[in-house]
Formats: structure tokens, C-alpha cells, sequence
DNA sequence: ACAAAAGTGTTCTGGGTACACCCATGA
DNA sequence: TCATGGGTGTACCCAGAACACTTTTGT
């Protein structure tokens, strides 16, 4: 054990990468760092790991913090370690990435830090290795579409099958179309027609789906060739 | 930058899951753990991170010293920090994944470290989480294998098609249909046939083929569906 | 002669893609 | 009536899987 004193000990952080969802578009929750170094730029939410506290439950607790919400879907990303990734003083930094509906969003806490949802693919510059670390989320989110439904995730609980293709087309930056998406997605069997119809979206209106309660953690067969 | 200091600090550690191929069977280099807590037990080779070392560069370093080799392939895996993964003081590890090839593993190291090659899927019991490490790291390389070509990495330079089929099936742990292997793989244009051929493993002889230098690093398109 | 790998060719199938087409309805 | 999305059907293409078959050579 005491082999164990003899090496340095570091300040080891969470930065959550938190993706949402609206207006057809893909979001990123950033806000402006509150303290030095960089005060005021652009940020992912972080937060120093605790003792006791795996990096897991840190993820989870900046996220709780920051957006008012538990229980959402959390996933590590990687670890970031180069030695001078912050300038002042070293921190070690384990990425996560965080699928949340928007509209469970609680408003106030814009207000209290200062956050903003920024289209992915318009981000400003972040701090540090900040935008690195969305790069990698956002394909890890690629992977994790293209073999399970992210739908249940990043949607309201029901939703059309428009409304799921715009999401798919927003994550994946491509089209698809109308048809070969929808008979692919009926395919899987994960999707439950409700009697409820949208119609704000179409004159027809369409259908509103939702995943079946039993297949939201199924591991689904690959959906989207990547 | 006084923000900072309240927080705790870690010792932070790397674990390398090195795999090697040998006999027909994908091998892991485990040695007795040198010291308390758990001193004797299995493990995975690992190091502490040092000042001004990044985690990459920490496991790098462990690599060269527990196996003799750099400039090998190394990939990270994950972190794992449960508060209470090792039962005497609390220390995040931040596992890596590495492929070498055995032919070049100085045999020296292995009286140094009393390591050994065990074949994975008749480990014994690891320390720790070690065996939750091999696991997350035999679907990473599954993941790789799937879109580029791992035989540079795992086997000797020149290689036959059985050779190269024999080490998929070892990764993948099922078996491929020689021909439509051999198709597969030659279809990919990242292959070269030598002049050479190899009569030990066949009457026949099958030509050497080795991986062309421009295509050593290349992504390729998914090779096995995975 | 036979076994066993080397190497090539053929057939069949399922999934993906492109695209045509009808339906419903609000503007 | 026309544009727009909803929803279904069809034809084609290609990659993968199964498998037949021929070649070579050591035993």
C-alpha cells in the first residue's frame, strides 16, 4: 500500500456533451463558464468528481444540477488527459454524452447559468478540448442510432414517424427517404401505433407511434448502415 | 484557480488488455501482480499516470516496460472509477486496449514479470474489475476488426489467407466460409499477394499476401457484419 | 489413392434504394 | 385544385451465404 503514496494525484473532472432535440434541428446545451480560467467562454457542463462518487454518478449529478433532470440516458464517451489541456492547472476530464427531451428542460435554469441550446452545427469555439469532445459524442450518437431508437430518448413519447426521420436525418447530416425509412423502422417491431393522430405537421395528419414499453433498452438489429 | 483547490484529487492509473495471437488462439498477457493489495492474484499489466503524462503516453509507457515493444497499437477503452473498485485506497483507471504481435514480444520479460499468455476465453480470475476491462476491450476489437484490417497488427508481416481467416474466427469466435472470406478480403484492395508461398500449413502452399503499405492505416468500409 | 487446404465459380436470397402511385386535407 | 405529407407497392441491384468443383501435393 504504501507503494501507492509515492505517485501524484490529480483533479479528475466529468464534462457532459448534452444533446437535445427541436425544431428539426440537433442541440447542444452549452453555457459561459462561470469561474477562471476562460470566464465567460463557451463551456460543456462540468464538474470535479467527489470522493465516493464514481465518474458515472459525478456525470449524473452535474446533469441533475445544471438541467433540473434524472434518470436520462448517460454514456462515457472518453477520457481526456493530455497535461496541458487546461492551462492553469491539470485536470483530467472523463466525457460524457447525455440524450434528454428538451421540453422536459426546465426553463429557469437557462436563467440561472447562463445556458443556451446551440445547433450542433454551429457551435461556437469551446474552451479547452471542448469541441473535440462533441465530435466524438456526436459519433458515439451515430452508433448508438444506428442500433437502437434514439427516438424514445430525444422525442416527446409519442411521436410520427416524420418527426423520427427528421430526427435520424438531423443526427446522421443525410436523407432518407420517406418510405424506405418508414417500412425499416415498422420492421423492427419496437414501434407501437397509437389512435392518436398529429395534425399539425401535415393536412392528412399523421399517426402518432411509440416505442413499446418493453423494447425502449432492446438492442435492435443494426437500423442504419454505418 | 482557487476554485480549484477544494476539490479531491485521484491517483489515476492506466490497465493495458494486450492482445496477441498465437496457435490459432487470441491471447491475453496477464502477470501476478507484484505487490499489496492482491499481491500474487492475476492482473492486467498497469501503471500509475505521472506528472506531465498524458494517459496515452502512460500507457505507452507500460507497454515498453512490461513487454519490450513501442510504436504498437494502442486504443482506450474506458475509464472505470468506482469508488470502491480496489478495496484498499481509491484509484480510477483508465483501461487501454493494445495488439502485438507475439513473435516480437521479448521473452525476457516474461521471467522479469512472470507474465504469461493465456488464451481469453479461458482466463482465469482477474483482480479488481480487470475481467469487466477484457470483456469492453474484445468488443472494441471486434468493433475494429469489423472496418479495418487487424492482421498488420496481429500477425507477422506476411501472411496467408488461413492465417488471416484462422485470426478472424478467433476474434469473432465463429467460424467463415474460406471462400467467400477469401473474396471478401481480396475484394477490399488493401491486400498484396507476394511471390513467396507457405508450404508448412497446406500441400499445396498458399502465396503470402501482406497488408500494402499506403493501406496500413486506411478505414475501410465494414468488413464483417458486426 | 486420399485427405486437406488453395483457389474459383455459381446460385439464391434478403435487404437496401429508387421511385411510382394513391390518399387525405388545408389553404 | 394544388401542394404537401401520409402511406403502400414494386422493380432492381448488390452483397452475403451456401456450396459445388477443380487444383496441388504430402503422406
Amino acid at each position: 500500500m504504501e507503494f501507492y503514496v509515492q505517485h501524484p494525484r490529480f483533479l479528475v473532472a466529468v464534462d457532459c456533451v448534452i444533446f437535445g432535440y427541436e425544431e428539426g434541428e440537433l442541440k447542444l446545451l452549452i453555457y459561459p463558464r462561470a469561474f477562471e480560467p476562460e470566464k465567460g467562454k463557451w463551456s460543456l457542463m462540468g464538474g470535479f468528481i467527489q470522493q465516493a462518487e464514481s465518474s458515472d454518478e459525478a456525470a449524473a449529478r452535474v446533469l441533475k444540477e445544471t438541467t433540473g433532470l434524472n434518470e436520462i440516458f448517460l454514456e462515457q464517451v472518453s477520457t481526456f488527459s493530455a497535461s496541458d489541456r487546461e492551462p492553469s492547472e491539470r485536470v483530467i476530464s472523463v466525457a460524457y454524452f447525455a440524450l434528454i427531451k428538451i421540453e422536459r428542460y426546465k426553463k429557469n435554469k437557462t436563467r440561472e447559468f447562463g445556458a443556451k441550446w446551440w445547433p450542433v452545427n454551429e457551435l461556437p469555439p469551446l474552451i479547452f478540448d471542448h469541441n473535440e469532445m462533441v465530435l466524438q459524442s456526436l459519433k458515439k450518437l451515430q452508433q448508438k442510432a444506428g442500433h437502437s431508437l434514439v427516438g424514445s430518448e430525444l422525442l416527446p413519447s409519442k411521436f410520427t414517424l416524420l418527426q423520427l426521420r427528421k430526427l435520424y436525418e438531423a443526427i446522421y447530416q443525410r436523407s432518407f427517404d420517406p418510405g424506405n425509412f418508414r417500412k425499416k423502422m415498422l420492421s423492427l417491431g419496437a414501434l407501437e401505433k397509437l389512435d392518436q393522430k398529429n395534425s399539425t405537421e401535415s393536412k392528412k395528419g399523421a399517426y402518432y407511434y411509440r416505442v413499446k414499453p418493453d423494447k425502449t433498452e432492446l438492442e435492435l438489429e443494426r437500423i442504419i448502415k454505418y
